[in-house]
DNA sequence: AAAATACGGTACCATATGTTACTGCTTAAT
DNA sequence: ATTAAGCAGTAACATATGGTACCGTATTTT
């Protein structure tokens, strides 16, 4: 499959037929970039110079703190780039480190030449305009998520989104315990312990990694 | 002092004269607003639909959880809009409470409006990007600090960018205990407590609102 | 097959922060 | 001028979460 078809599954590209992409592609240069699992793709506080668009793989973006404690802030996928709202604004660093989850794929556009696609293309311009928006909304979102609540709350609101994603009350969740705790930013013994506490509650059937919830409304309830 | 020339000072006109903003007011069409001192401008949750370029006062941001807790997320004066970021994107709701700080006045551009203007003038558009690229990157950061570190790390981190600010060492704070806790997230006896400890550490003297640092490199310690 | 790594469970204790309530003081509203 | 709000300080206590350490199992990697 050529660059330009997988490309058309990136938000910048949406609604965009592969012929257009193509001719987009040609206009301005690019390079291709692979990356090894666990490699360090970008590390807090490295400028910003392009947008990197994958191609295969998946990445992460994570937050450590001066004494080690890590927050993952999101999953990149291929729909997602790293960072889109640090490539313009008063800052263009990375606030995080990203990190390839497995071996990956990407091509990568500089600065310059990703200007020259917006103004080329108002599809692409309003697209980047989502994106940034959208990156935006998700941080807005996790500070709701990581602030306004406690251990509890975060679970509940996990588990009733992806319940509602899914129809069931049965969830089977694809993290370890490890990464929830640091996409929730608390350690893993205590979200065990609020697990396990909810369990005798008998707000939630835990067995592993497969969690039932058994009384909607209570796991409302924890909801900060 | 007309509308145009106070408006030269938001970022969306930046590098504008007032002859070019008049010339873009006239194109398209925006109405004007007045807000009294603590009145609600937006809820969390209500549509957005156009921005709000502040002419004189000022808002200020915050989200309220379920059980009543406060987080201002930031103060909005007459360079910057409220939530510039929330316009396009998936979620077009405000995320946060939008309030009126004092008797305030504004011009208000309907979406369609703006994206006129965005599409006539290159100058607005880069603003534009600037502008929600900078709020994500705003909320970045708001998340390093809020949750990357406790009460006494926020205390050294808000200390120090305001010392470095003034290039002296002791500051004179001008919010309220009660609104410094909104702005870190934490209850005000918690944040009373963390300050005279840290005046018992030697670090700070506090006096009301008059704090200066003591020992800065130790107050460096506590940042996350 | 062996070794290394990651994972999940748990317990004990330490610590940070929240909760509530009361005080006196200052500033703003009526 | 009087009343009402807001503000800063503090204390006693409750609670949530962190830190650390250990174990046994599963899963990779070599």
């Amino acid at each position: 499959m050529y660059i330009y078809e997988k490309l058309t599954r990136n938000a910048l590209f949406r609604s965009l037929d592969a012929a257009t992409v193509r001719q987009l592609l040609e206009a301005i240069s690019y390079h291709r970039k692979h990356f090894r699992k666990h490699e360090v793709i970008a590390r807090e506080g490295d400028t910003v110079t392009g947008l990197l668009f994958l191609l295969r793989g998946s990445l992460h973006a994570e937050m450590i703190s001066a004494s080690g404690k890590v927050l993952k802030i999101e999953d990149i996928r291929r729909d997602h780039s790293p960072a889109p709202a640090f490539l313009f604004g008063p800052d263009n660093h990375y606030p995080v480190h990203i990190v390839a989850d497995c071996d990956s794929e990407g091509v990568f556009f500089k600065k310059q030449a990703l200007l020259r696609l917006i103004i080329m293309n108002e599809t692409v311009l309003k697209n980047f305009l989502d994106m940034i928006s959208a990156q935006a909304q998700f941080l807005s979102g996790r500070i709701r998520f990581l602030v306004m609540q406690g251990i509890k709350g975060k679970i509940a609101q996990y588990l009733l989104i992806r319940a509602d994603r899914v129809r069931r009350d049965d969830i089977q969740v694809v993290c370890s315990h490890t990464e929830l705790s640091e996409l929730f930013g608390v350690t893993r013994p205590s979200l065990t312990r609020a697990l396990r506490e909810m369990h005798l509650e008998g707000v939630l059937s835990v067995e592993g990694r497969n969690i039932t919830i058994r009384n909607k409304s209570a796991l409302r309830e924890y909801l900060g």
